[in-house]
DNA sequence: AACTATTGGTTCGATTATAGAACCGGAAGG
DNA sequence: CCTTCCGGTTCTATAATCGAACCAATAGTT
């Protein structure tokens, strides 16, 4: 069982977003359709706390600092800008792409870390994005390294989502095995408009997947490279971090959802 | 009126630190003082929201993705990445020393963001410290800067609790009084031990100051060179930082708290 | 200037979610 | 085998929450 009034109060945190980062106090009880009198208490515990900042030229609230102090918990936890980040960086010197950090969470994979290129193309927008595993390099490199019976529930997923990725359950799991066997994955333009990528994934302790590197560009320019050669060079660092995080014990960040099933 | 039960969960939340990133459920709850039937049903509902996770082999809980997520909308907010990193590399290069952003948020000071340089010294634990405004460059260069009333108060506060800092209240003032109109701050082993500091202050677009950029590192290293010199660079840097935010609007980060008595 | 429609914020009694003692089943230790 | 810890659950008196009705202030309209 779970608290209602924290389940309510977390609702309203997650309204605030970088497409819309600021909210009223009347905008949001509508939006959320509840009450504002509960929505104004709820505001006010979260600015004590620091966890919103209300603007006081626009009496608008946004998400406060306490959440910069907290993220820099997390990242030492994942040992992401002690191991991780450098040998993202490692590898986008090499590629002179953007490279992209994407881990399993729940059931889903979020973009966790983006390491730009100097070139055009920004990503970070994206960070935070959560999508299914059935989309996208990035995401199918995870899916196609998940233990098999989890596999199943996840492209029912898709299917009654009506994903155009997966045509037909026979061929997508031929696809998946292809992916696990030369150990990298490439798509292009599914989750970003123009955007190809190249993925390899990342392993725990327990050689269990908790997410994928990625090197992403404009898809007209992974087309001309030597994909295959990105790949070998990305796999071999993939292995190199997968190795360093096993010996630091890095759990694998997933519910177990499909097991209760 | 806030919330009492979102008061206990943002509470627990708290517990989850650097040095402590990880708990079990009794020692949560015990060290709360809290039952511990209170304490899982807020461990859960965070857990269900991905605001902590529950590590499957320990059964011990450490903050989620979550946190990752919306951090990435402060930064967006703060134009941090956009905005204030480049500048920040920038004099990270020019110094050779690492360089710390401090930003102002009720009436403490923050360590909020940190670009290290190629050298020994690592700061990244301190992120998310908070201090009073009366200890270190970084923090008094703000206080130096905030309006004569707000700083009585802070001054008070730092008197109550006996810093060493504060010999003498005018004495205190005449300091802040210079550093204001030199318009930077030097102090060596304040905050942390043999780690010196110079900084210079950031304005928003009311010209109230935000928080403040630092050139930190070794005791020793920052007094054979030359202090006045690394200032001015310091200072020009904040100036043209100061310039771009007042553009984007970004408020100052600061609770009234003393307009309030 | 008066009227309306917003806004953020507050009050207070009926309702409902919460608090916490007592409980379970498992694991570790003696 | 017993004890003690652990994470997790159940149940009801009680305390916190909910929300209609309420301010006061601001902005736009007539």
């Amino acid at each position: 069982m779970s608290s209602k009034t924290v389940m309510k109060a977390l609702n309203i945190l997650e309204m605030f977003s970088i497409h819309k980062p600021c909210w009223g106090l009347r905008e949001l009880a509508n939006e959320l359709e509840m009450s504002h009198t509960i929505v104004h208490r709820l505001l006010t515990t979260f600015t004590e706390k620091g966890y919103l900042f209300k603007n006081p030229d626009t009496q608008k609230y946004e998400l406060g600092i306490k959440f910069l102090e907290l993220s820099n918990v997390v990242e030492e936890n994942l040992k992401i800008s002690e191991i991780i980040h450098p040998i993202m960086k490692k590898v986008a010197l090499e590629s002179g792409e953007s490279i992209v950090l994407t881990l399993l969470d729940q059931d889903e994979g979020v973009f966790m870390k983006i390491v730009e290129s100097d070139r055009q193309v920004r990503f970070a927008e994206s960070i935070g994005k959560r999508s299914p595993l059935y989309k996208g390099a990035s995401h199918k490199v995870i899916l196609a390294n998940l233990p098999e019976d989890h596999q199943g529930g996840i492209i029912q997923q898709g299917i009654d989502s009506k994903a155009e990725e997966i045509e037909s359950v026979s061929v997508f799991l031929q696809r998946l095995a292809i992916i696990k066997q030369q150990g990298w994955a490439y798509t292009s333009g599914e989750t970003i408009h123009e955007v190809g990528a190249i993925s390899a994934p990342l392993f725990d302790y327990q050689n269990q997947v908790l997410g994928s590197l990625s090197v992403a560009g404009p898809a007209y320019r992974l087309e001309e490279s030597n994909i295959e050669m990105t790949a070998t060079i990305l796999m071999k660092y993939c292995l190199e971090l997968s190795a360093v995080l096993s010996k630091v014990v890095f759990p694998t960040r997933r519910n177990y959802l499909f097991e209760k099933l």
